[in-house]
DNA sequence: CGGTATCCCGTGCGATACTG
DNA sequence: CAGTATCGCACGGGATACCG
């Protein structure tokens, strides 16, 4: 069984449906930015504006949706310092961080592929 | 660096901007049904009907955009076998097949972690 | 059987302006 | 500094009908 959804317990009859575990990661991770902040934030914690800065093209608004939904996900934190100015930490969890590692293969083979395939 | 998108070669300038080569095979399995149609075509090649059948949900219209997008990216290939009625086969390429073993370990960290992660 | 054609809708994304 | 508010558009996706 090698399919993305099948588990080991299913056989011939698998519906890769809805109901694929593979989905929700799939949509969270399948938009524009959501990918490349987990990425930037493999590098360390960083502010706000240090992710805008290195997602070149993303606006606050966007980033400020990407992020919440990785936080919702639990794959990242916010920290809040209160002074002034604002000082906002994002981080990624324990098990963000270990997304990071299915996900470097992913690039890993977009760096070995990228001739074959035209991605 | 354990960035998504830098590689050896960069350093702490790196922009994971539009420039970045995940970009392109992020937004090829980001929509709704490539990477479940890649898992279906792993278990071997397959009809456009059978693909249909096991995606349930997805319509006629659809499953052909996701179809072309992979064939554009060589990713799988299509036949077909003149006769009545039709026999058109999707089947994976090379290096197609070899995207499901990043897409796997992305499964496998889904299931280790669907209970830390909210995805 | 394996699609295309057509219509429609939700939403992801972007630009810009503004605020605690 | 770190967002929110507002507007608008393009596009992925869905339903249905039809075609070679």
């Amino acid at each position: 069984m090698t399919s993305v959804c099948a588990t080991g317990q299913h056989d011939h009859h698998d519906v890769y449906a809805q109901q694929c575990p593979c989905r929700g990661l799939l949509e969270l991770i399948a938009n524009k930015w959501t990918a490349l902040a987990v990425g930037a934030l493999a590098a360390g914690p960083q502010r706000f504006g240090a992710l805008q800065r290195q997602l070149e093209g993303v606006s606050p608004k966007v980033l400020t949706q990407t992020l919440r939904r990785l936080e919702d996900a639990n794959l990242i934190s916010r920290t809040v310092y209160p002074a002034v100015p604002l000082h906002v930490e994002y981080e990624l969890t324990e098990v963000g961080w270990s997304l990071t590692v299915p996900l470097k293969a992913l690039r890993q083979w977009v760096e070995e592929h990228v001739d074959e395939a035209r991605v």
